[in-house]
DNA sequence: ACAAAGGCTGGGAGCGCTCCCGTATGGAGT
DNA sequence: ACTCCATACGGGAGCGCTCCCAGCCTTTGT
């Protein structure tokens, strides 16, 4: 295993290049302030003359910190890898670690190795936080950060959990504003396609969903609900599914802009007008929903605040050494297009 | 930026409570020959009462290696980053990683500025080595990696390139077999969907089809190819256009399965037949070619061994220090279904 | 002209490991 | 019993940086 790399130039010999200290060159190259200008372009003079590239693992053994954060997804997660919402996320985490210098890696934990992996890279210093995606119920690796005293922040808490720092959307109050408006057009026959319900999300969508019922004076019917896991596909089979049951459904909270994509080509299929016959409703407001015919009415989810705020409080983890816990939950909107 | 973690026990430690000596703690948790069984055991119980972890920034620059390797997507690619094939292949190179006790970090690079960050992160040690995603025509990237020596290896090649190590398919000789097939079964009226044709591998599929209609004696015409995006929203509107361009179209080769998937939808919407009508063949042979209605004939890539390819490949270069340029093709093959 | 107060700079002391060489230790061979 | 060798083990010497203190040199005030 001898993988290191031919003579790459060390700060010393800057230094020495530049005639100068090696203290001196640490303050150029981390922008410290105390350098004259005149050395500092001299110094930079020299960096650039030997291609000079600072070495991070020894900035790090020396700076007790690593500069880059991991963003974990788990095995459950893996099949919304391929969802909108994932690449969402990411492009907006990218975004908002921009010009903090920290590196925003990815990683996948898909078994108990690998969990085990991933924890040893963490704790071993390799990453200064971890930002958590959609941790489903029984997942352990919270609580395994958390014991290592890793800062770490999840998107989308899992029920009552507290002792831990998230950023969550309002799922309840998104779905609740979603079917409340539904009512007040006069539907009446109203169902759900849910999210997978050992997520917490698809939990607090689906008690949204029940309350706008309940504080309409409606009953909440099991035969109304069904399940999905956020691709099209399985929006397309529980829509199918909910006409047979209920044929005189008019309409439809989806648990993401896919399922409800999946949803409007079963009504299509079964030849249901949407909106006249059914109202359809999504979630996220990704692109996706612009592209849908008709385009989606749906809970908008605020993926630029959520990055935003993941960083941040990842950021003051960080500060201050994992000793508190913070908790973000961000309102949701309905963004009324032409499918209700 | 204070970003230490509190009082984690150093090998020093162990090696004290251990009542051993430095090397020794070492030779354990790198699981080296020569060190006693009865020795073993000991410090093991030392590491576990202490809670000790490795740090890897000492390991890294004592051990001049990072155990771990980048795949990195660039911005053209990011589009494909929702497309199964992305997520097939990470699974497969997480795979073909497992027991080699490397870690495997997604990165993005969006932007000159990331494209820059992330060549620090590299040339700072922080990797051995670099998957990249393929890469588009104009991409600096390989270079600047190359120029760096740091070990790299493609995933599909690009145009004529030779001064660098990649893995590929065999796009040609598998939209080659796949239109011939379709001309053995007597269809004559053929037209394909490329994928984007900045990418070699789209390119490449292409010649393939022209190679088969040329070897038939037909003549290759322009109106009968469209582009897409690889995506199936992108495969429904270039089917569409091409059913307008040639009602009597009766076969076509499709850049993916999931533009396949679009364009057996835009087939169902304009009222033809599949396979009576137009035959259809996808190409990747991901699952999403079995759940199809019908089931997608497809051009299937070696997903597993691409990934393995890969791995191997780099492995070999970080060993020997990036010195010689390897080239794999992988044979693809037609998987017959129902679509033909 | 002299003192005090800054602003710059150099370099020692680690950070926590791996590598490797030198030295113990135990058993086999005669 | 003594030599010889293989096997275990200890610890010095870095790896390339950051942190920080001491010293120098310039500036300002009186």
């Amino acid at each position: 295993m001898g993988r290191r790399r031919p003579g790459t130039p060390t700060l010393e010999e800057v230094a020495a290049h530049a005639r100068v200290g090696r203290g001196t060159v640490s303050r150029v190259i981390n922008n410290a302030a105390g350098v004259k200008e005149s050395t500092r372009r001299n110094v930079q003079r020299a960096i650039e003359e030997l291609g000079y590239v600072p070495n991070l693992a020894a900035r790090s053994l020396a700076g007790r910190r690593a500069d880059a954060v991991a963003l974990v997804m788990t095995e459950p997660d893996w099949r919304q890898f391929a969802e909108p919402f994932f690449s969402e996320i990411v492009r907006s985490l990218g975004d908002a670690l921009t010009d903090t210098g920290i590196q925003l890696l990815l990683t996948l934990v898909r078994s108990d190795a690998e969990r085990q992996r991933f924890l040893e890279y963490a704790r071993g210093g390799r990453v200064d936080g971890v930002l958590l995606m959609s941790v489903h119920a029984g997942d352990r690796l919270p609580d395994m950060l958390a014991e290592a005293r890793l800062p770490t922040v999840l998107l989308g808490r899992r029920s009552g959990e507290e002792y831990v720092s998230y950023v969550d959307a309002d799922n309840i109050g998104g779905a609740r504003s979603a079917v409340s408006y539904l009512l007040r057009q006069g539907r009446r026959e109203i169902a759900t396609i849910t999210g997978p319900l050992d997520l917490y999300a698809a939990q607090c969508r689906l008690r949204g969903y029940e309350e706008a019922l309940a504080s309409a004076g409606l009953e909440f019917e099991q035969t109304r609900v069904a399940e999905s896991d956020f691709t099209a596909e399985s929006g397309r089979h529980a829509m199918a599914e909910l006409i047979q049951r209920h044929p005189d459904i008019d309409g439809v909270l989806a648990a993401s802009d896919t399922t409800a994509a999946g949803a409007l080509e079963a009504l299509r299929a079964a030849g249901r007008r949407v909106p006249e016959d059914v109202a359809v409703i999504g979630f996220d407001d990704f692109s996706l929903a612009q592209r849908t015919e008709p385009r989606l009415t749906t809970v908008r989810q605020p993926i630029e605040e959520i990055g935003r705020a993941m960083v941040r409080l990842l950021l003051e983890e960080m500060e201050e050494g994992a000793v508190a816990w913070r908790h973000v939950i961000l309102r949701t909107e309905l963004v009324i297009r032409e499918s209700t």
